[in-house]
DNA sequence: CCTGACCGGATTTTT
DNA sequence: TCCGGTCAGG
């Protein structure tokens, strides 16, 4: 009975999908063809035909939020009477802290189950005070570099004895720093992202009773978004799997965009390599979009060449064209799309809110501000996901290190963060002295400070102010017991004086930031009711990702194109589809992320189920300067027959007038070409400026590079940006250029 | 030790 | 443009 429910509204894929549970099972499941519905389903199914008990199950999502919706749809899908025990759906990343709170000290050393989780912030922090010490210069090598090349590597496997010896100066500073990397975090007793996932494989390699122990528990294994899986994750389910291979996995290899995280997309097309004995399913109905949306969709995928070709269908309405609008400038753009925007929810306000939502995806963090303003300029309310999340500001940074201080005083990334915020009177020779000590005798900050406070070696001030240090930290730890984590928090804020160092600024951005301090002990007191520790709290917050904060019921959405997988919404804006923004400038010369980037724009427009949009800038500030901008080559992927273009096309030079194509009023830029009405198209845009006889916007020819466009005029400079190339500068008065007659 | 002025370099995407 | 780092002066 329960089970006819169960699969009712099920197409056969999706029904196979869901009833096929010996053995791994590879589901290929396309955009919008039900996938979290086919997951969803078969935990309801393996828990009511008596498979599997709720603990021998393990659901891995991609999000905290993903994973809080499945279990939620699970039960709702069981009989109450089926509704027992804790269902385990999990991010990767948060199931692994929960193994190494429970193991981690089964390594010994200095690890301890009390580790500091470090996040990309800290591991900043760590990385440039490695990079200190070792007096490896930071403008050859950029912490950021390093960073993610450690990073890079810790995920292949390496350590820094599988890179050593080194050949060149570059990999010689990425091993050194890496392996004082490694000293220090391990002395901190703190774990990177990278490492939560590592040791944990490590750790079920090295203890096969642990091992043992989750092998035989979990029965059923199900993965989300399997091809964004990387080797340590793909580790991780192959030793968890051992004993029941009855391991599902989900995932589309089209819809793999998280390469510069490691993953590796043959995780997923190799899969029936991996287990032998896999079936697998495709899931290719999409229910999602309209037909014309789909055929966009499928259109742009097939220039991809390393793929397994798989045409989507849907059953649904042709529906409306897509729509391409090509504005002037960037500020132009985002006041045509909230424009469009409203027009279209005005359209529809007859139908229930959930149908009129619209997103607006952008390639790169730095391009929401635009919409953002324009949606004020319009008083069209909005949320904006990612970006600067709630646990990333400053301050509750500075009031969560404090929290991890108490818990691990060795928390090194904590301390240095927090030492003299607010201003105590600690400054940087005082730092130095801790520091020095603290790598002399590989200890932590607060071990050295100690030492350094003991031997009575500072000058008075600073020793007064150090102690006075130790004293609050101490202090508050005394508080740790028995106190609510509210008490603690507030008390964190008041006795630091932090709050008093917010209440002198005066400022409206410090009253802003108190209020979140606030809304930080109202998170407390709510991990309060739920009984979590001070512990628990702090992994949370570590965990949290962008789109865990996001509002189901906005009506309009700002997020990147990364954080929207997974999402569908009516109405979809996918802006700024420029050369060298979308493609990334840094993307276009390498195929295989070039193809990477092509899959991005796939995410994008399957997101939409009604209506698409698609969007240009033909003049962009980039560092404070303007660039004249390629429409991008994935513009013209989309098939033309489709696409209902407003405003002037820049390859037809035709005009289509509609009540969507601009005007003067919109972002005249300043400067000669201001009065302009902006209906023609990029390649007759005035010049802003002249240096000998080249104008902005112009086209030249160079004997190496080949054809190129002036973007850039200004101190008898020119910059010629290069088509996969690359921006070029040159002296005006001597540029081997030769100018080639307009399109 | 802290503040403010100045300069130079940077923007990909995230658990 | 904006942010972070450096340096001089209080």
């Amino acid at each position: 009975m329960a089970m006819n429910a169960l699969l009712d509204g099920l197409n056969p894929e999706q029904r196979a999908a869901v009833t096929t549970t010996d053995g791994p099972l590879l589901v290929i499941a396309g955009a919008g063809s039900g996938k979290t519905r086919v997951i969803v389903h078969r935990m309801a199914y393996l828990l009511d035909q008596g498979l599997a008990r709720p603990e021998q199950i393990l659901a891995v999502t991609f999000t905290n939020k993903a994973a809080l919706e499945m279990k939620t749809r699970v039960h709702q899908l069981l009989p109450p009477s089926r509704r027992y025990g804790e269902l385990l759906v999990a991010t990767f990343h948060s199931f692994c802290v929960r193994v190494l709170r429970r193991h981690l000290d089964r390594f010994g050393g200095s690890y301890t189950r009390d580790f500091t989780i470090y996040d990309t912030d800290d591991q900043g922090r760590l990385i440039k005070a490695c990079l200190k010490e070792l007096q490896i210069d930071e403008k050859q090598f950029p912490p950021r570099m390093i960073q993610y090349a450690i990073s890079r590597a810790k995920n292949q496997g390496e350590t820094p004895e599988t890179m050593a010896p080194a050949s060149d100066p570059k990999r010689d500073a990425i091993i050194k720093t890496f392996r004082l990397y490694e000293t220090r975090l391990a002395a901190a007793n703190a774990l990177d992202f990278d490492d939560l996932l590592l040791l944990t494989v490590r750790l079920l390699r090295r203890f096969p009773d642990v091992a043992d122990a989750y092998q035989d528990r979990f029965r059923y294994i199900l993965i989300d978004e399997y091809q964004d899986t990387n080797p340590p994750q793909f580790n991780l389910v192959r030793l968890l799997t051992q004993r029941h291979q009855n391991l599902c996995v989900v995932g589309d290899p089209d819809q793999s965009i998280y390469r510069f995280r490691a993953a590796d997309i043959r995780n997923i097309l190799e899969f029936e390599r991996h287990y032998p004995r896999a079936k697998t399913i495709v899931l290719a109905q999409n229910y999602r979009s309209t037909k014309v949306i789909l055929q966009a969709a499928n259109a742009v995928i097939r220039h991809n060449r390393a793929r397994r070709e798989k045409q989507l269908t849907t059953q649904n309405a042709i529906g409306e064209p897509i729509r391409g609008l090509i504005a002037p400038t960037a500020e132009a753009e985002a006041d045509l799309v909230v424009e469009a925007l409203l027009q279209w929810q005005r359209q529809r306000s007859h139908l229930p809110e959930a149908e009129t939502r619209a997103a607006i995806l952008y390639r790169t963090n730095a391009q929401s501000r635009l919409f953002e303003e324009a949606c004020r300029r319009r008083g069209v309310p909005y949320v904006l996901v990612g970006g600067f999340s709630f646990y990333q500001r400053a301050e509750i940074k500075d009031a969560l290190a404090y929290l991890r201080l108490l818990l691990n005083p060795h928390d090194d990334a904590a301390f240095e963060r927090i030492i003299n915020v607010p201003a105590r009177g600690i400054g940087k020779a005082t730092l130095e002295i801790i520091t020095a000590r603290a790598a002399r005798d590989g200890l932590s900050r607060w071990t050295a400070m100690e030492q350094v406070l003991a031997e009575g070696a500072l000058n008075p001030r600073a020793a007064t102010a150090l102690a006075g240090f130790a004293g609050l930290i101490r202090d508050l730890q005394a508080r740790l017991e028995g106190a609510p984590l509210a008490a603690l928090v507030s008390a964190v804020v008041n006795r630091s004086g932090y709050l008093e160092m917010l209440a002198q600024e005066g400022t409206l951005e410090a009253e802003s930031r108190r209020q979140n301090l606030e809304e930080l002990v109202t998170a407390a007191t709510e991990a309060d009711e739920r009984g979590a520790s001070l512990r628990e709290f702090l992994d949370q917050a570590a965990l949290v990702s962008d789109t865990d904060d996001l509002v189901d019921n906005a009506r309009v959405t700002l997020m990147t194109i990364h954080s929207a997988k997974g999402l569908e919404f009516p109405l979809v804006f996918v802006v700024g589809l420029e050369e060298g923004l979308f493609p990334h400038a840094r993307v276009v010369d390498d195929a295989e992320e070039l193809e990477e980037e092509r899959r991005l724009f796939y995410v994008a427009i399957t997101r939409a189920r009604h209506q698409l949009y698609l969007t240009q800038a033909q003049r962009r500030r980039v560092y404070g300067e303007e660039r004249i901008t390629d429409p991008s080559r994935f513009l013209e992927e989309v098939p033309e027959q489709i696409v209902q273009f407003d405003g002037a096309l820049p390859s037809s030079g035709g005009i289509t007038r509609s009540p969507l194509s601009y005007g003067a009023s919109y972002g005249a830029p300043a400067g000669p070409s201001a009065a302009k009405p902006s209906v023609e198209p990029a390649r007759s845009q005035p010049a802003t400026g002249t240096a000998e006889g080249f104008r902005l916007g112009d086209r030249v020819e160079h004997a190496t590079y080949g054809a190129g466009q002036v973007v850039r005029v200004a101190d008898g400079k020119l910059d010629i940006a290069f088509p996969g190339k690359g921006i070029k500068r040159f002296v005006a008065a001597a540029a081997p250029l030769t100018r080639l007659p307009r399109r």
